[in-house]
DNA sequence: CTATCATATGAACAGATATTCAAATGAAAG
DNA sequence: CTTTCATTTGAATATCTGTTCATATGATAG
């Protein structure tokens, strides 16, 4: 059968409360769905210090233009990215201060978890 | 044919430089695909005040205990949730405080993005 | 106009992932 | 021991996701 049958009515009205809305926990889940993708993690890397190109980034990672490309549209729809026409060149760079913010909170918790297996 | 042929290869050196390790992004990619799961980031967040057994959330979140017991492995794996046995009961809370730490930084960006278009 | 460079896009395929279902633990109580 | 409760696990399945390949767009130059 299903669950447990304990008495935490009380508990459960109270976290049910403070639990944010379907809509918006799934808000969040896509924000770091964005985050979640090996090739996506490494673009935004190379995009914290500077604007590149598409096919900097492709030779950067050693990838090919189009999967670069499918990627920074994945990444501009979530908002994450900037697009910027120069002549026949695209510049990306990122779109949000929160993005360096994220990404180094994520590099501080794996660090630290390192250090304490030694 | 692949990329462009511009001359950017001071530029691609030096953020090649500051790249972390393929084995450091795939792990921060890892952290964050914890997150990037609807259901995950409600286990998650309804374990943000208190310690809660398995039937508990698969009630308050209306899904299956089997469903619920198989992320929670997931979350473990991945050290962020830590088990506690008490009888016949097992019970889940945040292993870490940069979960909460991540997900406060993940939410201040949404909802900042909401306030911006009115 | 045509040719070329940089990027974008669509379809297709392979691999990963989440849920369900059925069955297996593990712990306490009778 | 057997029964019951809470949770775990494994296999199967359906869905999602990332890359490739081929083709299209957009911009500049000639």
């Amino acid at each position: 059968m299903e669950g447990c049958t304990h008495d935490h009515a009380a508990l459960l009205a109270r976290v049910r409360h403070d639990l944010p809305t379907d809509e918006l926990l799934f808000s969040l889940a896509e924000l770091f769905r964005a985050f979640a993708d090996t090739t996506r993690a490494k673009i935004l890397f190379t995009l914290l210090g500077e604007e590149l190109c598409v096919g900097a980034i492709a030779e950067l990672l050693g990838m090919s233009q189009s999967a670069i490309s499918h990627q920074l549209r994945y990444l501009r729809e979530a908002k994450l990215v900037a697009a910027r026409r120069e002549g026949k060149t695209v510049y990306y760079s990122l779109a949000d201060r929160h993005v360096a913010t994220i990404v180094a909170q994520g590099f501080e918790h794996i660090l630290e978890e390192r250090e304490e297996l030694p």
